[in-house]
DNA sequence: TCCGAACCGTAACGTACGGTACGGCAGAAA
DNA sequence: TTTCTGCCGTACCGTACGTTACGGTTCGGA
């Protein structure tokens, strides 16, 4: 992207055991990790750390793009789109979205990139955003786009159609966890709200069974 | 020494300034504003933030109650509701929710309440859902039953229909802010966006016999 | 065998900031 | 006037942590 050299592939396996390390800690600890802390648990000095990463910010960013290269998932691009198939794609990205969105690393990584989004020492909150609420746009769009040629979806614009479909699918879950609710999300009631949100989704956007949905 | 500002309103004049200076640096400075900054700020000395506060946590903590205090809104109680009047509370909760998640002071308390929540050093956390998520939450669930109760609204589970509504509402824009995204909400905006989640509403939830709700 | 690079462990430095102490001042009470 | 109280301004203390420095160890290659 820019600005940093290592964009991500360019990392020793040592160097990634040691991001893991810093991962774990930061879903421990949150953004008061310190460096001692991650050399420590890492079993590396300090120097090799600063070596490495530079400073605390750009250990803290490689592991935050460290994360993003693990998560990032294959598109959904199927040839034969019908109905069914399309409902079984939106269902997977319902549950994979707050699946992700409901784990401890999501709720670290995003807190830390929340406050330093406040600081604006870093730019851990574009990052963030990046590799989440855009990224899964940018995967998902696609899909709708095919469901409209398809027949089976009615929208103006893809871009508002997906912010309706994150709203539908996220509600309050991820301000809540942020906040520190408890709030615990089985896989079974992820399946249900996935459901829930997707049967919404095509109540509001399906092409077949409406009359002309209201343009904005 | 006791413990005076928990929840009341025993707070002098002189206080109340000194929690809006740190209010409008919180908004500045975000965590990182410092006992000495809000005491020069406020023209006091910081062993008089000490007294008053307790500790700089205690200082947070009775900032955001203040700002809290001050946002409270009152409830929307009709003793007439029909279509037209649910859709205009609705439409009023909408405009007044996105309005304040999207502005300056709620961005920053929420990002110093969701890094606090992660180190888990205070309770912060707890009062902004309390004050936000939860208190919409109890502020409109009566007029959704109301809306049932008219024969205006179908759904089985009040919290869960308050759910979707907030979904519809805020869709991705909290977390958007929150991160650090550069979106402009202007009034204009939000009352599209308003408009367009009431009518999403009333699609998913409207009551069978579907009132004209093209008129506008 | 020797050399240098990479790295570990730890000590040390500098600083920022939370928290405390203290002197001075203004105003109310007496 | 004196005295007491509450507060301002500032100097000060202790500590935590980012960052640097350095000695010691391992290991690959000449």
């Amino acid at each position: 992207m820019q600005t940093t050299i290592d964009n991500g592939e360019a990392l020793t396996a040592r160097q990634t055991e040691v991001l893991d390390v810093a991962l774990r800690l930061l879903v421990e600890e949150g953004d008061s990790l310190t460096m001692t802390a991650v050399a420590r648990r890492a079993s590396c000095s300090k120097e090799t750390l600063y070596k490495w990463f530079g400073d605390r910010d750009g250990l803290l960013t490689a592991t935050v793009q460290w994360q993003a290269s693990k998560v990032r998932a294959g598109n959904y691009d199927r040839q034969h789109l019908d109905a069914a198939a399309l409902r079984d794609s939106l269902e997977g990205f319902a549950v994979n979205w707050l699946s992700v969105i409901s784990s401890a690393t999501s709720i670290a990584l995003n807190r830390v990139a929340v406050s330093h989004a406040g600081s604006g020492k870093s730019n851990l909150g574009s990052i963030v955003l990046a590799n989440g609420r855009f990224a899964i746009g940018e995967r998902l769009k696609p899909l709708l786009d095919a469901g409209r040629a398809a027949g089976l979806l009615a929208f103006d614009d893809a871009e508002e159609a997906f912010r309706t479909f994150f709203g539908l699918v996220g509600r309050d879950v991820q301000i809540r966890l942020l906040l520190g609710d408890t709030l615990k999300l089985s896989t079974a009631a992820i399946e249900r709200d996935a459901k829930r949100a997707v049967d919404q989704f095509f109540t509001l956007f399906g092409a077949a069974n409406r009359p002309k949905i209201r343009s904005l």
